[in-house]
DNA sequence: GATGAATGAGGATTCATTCAT
DNA sequence: AATGAATGAATCCTCATTCAT
């Protein structure tokens, strides 16, 4: 008899919401945004290809807040921590970039994608250029304390490894030595310090 | 008013259908190929919407004929003189990957964005992961040549970073130091020998 | 805490269909019955959007009730009072008009606008030839017995002035001088007895 | 072999935009714009659900065209002969009225209905008021010619008149007396003259 | 080879309405 | 009585493609 309450509904609104962010990332993720349909989300979430509206204003609105909530997660994955000796900040740098390769996949797929294009989602594109020069920027630091023999190149190098080794993946999957490379990565920079 | 030769009819066909293929690879390079529609295609060929058809047999079809010319792009500029010293066919390498990144952003954008993208298109991973084995190939013989050291994950790792400054360049444009890292890059290789 | 009475819930279940009903007309009548969505009624009566259904059958029927009441509204402005004199019956009639036009515009707009339509409303066009016809007859009669000279079509044309006068303020608003036509009708029918 | 002459496109273009511009007037005035859906518009007009948009960007600027014809066959209906007396320009001008009333129910009924509505559509309002003040100030200039008695609102009253009997005849129809009314406003100013 | 009118399937979005609570 | 999540038909519009000329 009596309504559901306050917070049944905003638990039920949470879930559901969270369900189609889940499902739109896959497939924007796979497909690309522009080769999803709202009626593939709605297939795929098992919802009504009304519902996806109650949530999100427009499929545009939907995928400005995946993107926000990915570079959440970038940030969260990214931790670092100022404590740390140069050493291991750089090895964690690595390390962090292969988990979010191994793991986040879909995020990152879509930061590309969406990174590649031009048009109505440039901002993306200023997103992932500050969280660049923060990145070279903290290894630029610690590099610098390592190895006096500092090349002014070597963060932005060490940077486009990464990246490049994360495009390669995305495109080309199991072709790619991930772990062969990271070995030589976590090594090369471990030994820096002894010599 | 003479009537056209048949080798002139020929030419008329083929610079009509290279002004359509180019106008199609900026399109769909910069805006994806699912956002572009063939209308706008036309427009900016300045040819009428049904002509495009004359020439190609389906949107996809001429997307694939644009694909294919890319990757033999892609192969005329990265000619590899098996004659040349070790070091050279090195130094040469990461000289094409700078050239391709300065004078074929287009094509590279174009094969990018498709290799991030699965469906109708995944033979398009397959002939960049083909290349990609080429090119390792090659880089690891030439390495093995200079390099007593050598290390198994050298040459990948070269490869990841001059596909990572590529990627960097078409995501972030100008924020990256594009000629910072290929000096580096060219010298330390050029060092190498020396060793 | 005490449970309400029988009677308080009839007097909130009142207020609160009054409260619709008056949204409503105020919707319908600036953006047009087709123009007006559900949701819109329900946003701006400040209730959930089922309740709505709660208290009409359909958004069609919310319409039906609303030109029901309309035409009472209609009805009890325009009171005939049958014992006074013709010239007063005429003078009041006009004035009955004006105040139609200055304190329920939203009443005859809504009338207006779903008279000029056909289709499922067609009742309302019947419902307001029959009030044409009462009033033109009701006038017919008091015309008579002022003047002698009575012409047939004095009733017809003075309803089309006043139907008129309504239809221009609806669309012109303030462009219309009601003020002065308002005098001049007045004066014309105080007149007329004298001659 | 050859392809169309552009006047043959042209005539094309035309005939069939003419065409849709005549069902679309036919289906809003009868039905409403925001009650008539572009399907029924292509339905009635016999051609596909798209070609509607190869001639209008939108169903608003479609709606948009047959305001502004319709301004223009008001214009051309109503053309006022200077050079005429004042007399026959008041009887000219009833007569027009009576005749858009007979022969351009569709124009005037659809002007009616979007002016009774506030909203996107507001110039249509502006553009009758301005319609309005010069007909009227015509009909005051003709009427002071002709009635040294003339009352100020005379012209507003005859005006009144004539858009109520347009009003009503689109209302009610064939319950109005539209003859009887039309020969005793034509006599009255016929008459005028002489007194 | 070339044109652009025409098609209709499919896309994003809105809306009246229902229903569990 | 009241809530608002959920539905799916219907809406406006776009698009790749075809075809007569």
């Amino acid at each position: 008899m009596s309504p559901k309450s306050k917070k049944q509904f905003e638990e039920i609104r949470e879930s559901s919401k969270e369900n189609i962010l889940n499902v739109a990332l896959k497939l924007f993720s796979s497909k690309g945004y522009f080769n999803t349909s709202t009626r593939q989300i709605a297939e795929r979430a098992k919802i009504s290809n009304g519902l996806l509206y109650n949530y999100f204003k427009s499929k545009e609105e939907l995928l400005t807040e995946i993107i926000h909530r990915s570079f959440k997660i970038l940030d969260n994955t990214i931790v670092s921590d100022k404590e740390q000796s140069a050493e291991i900040q750089i090895i964690s740098t690595i390390e962090r970039f292969f988990e979010l390769i191994d793991k986040k996949q879909n995020v990152i797929r879509m930061m590309a994608q969406m990174g590649l294009q031009t048009g109505k989602f440039d901002f993306i594109n200023k997103m992932i250029s500050k969280k660049y020069i923060g990145e070279v920027n903290k290894l630029k630091t610690a590099l610098k304390k390592i190895d006096s023999n500092f090349d002014e190149a070597e963060a932005n190098l060490l940077m486009a490894t990464l990246d490049g080794i994360m495009f390669q993946v995305l495109v080309m999957g199991d072709v790619i030595p991930t772990d062969l490379m990271k070995s030589a990565l976590t090594m090369k920079y471990s030994k820096t310090k002894h010599i």
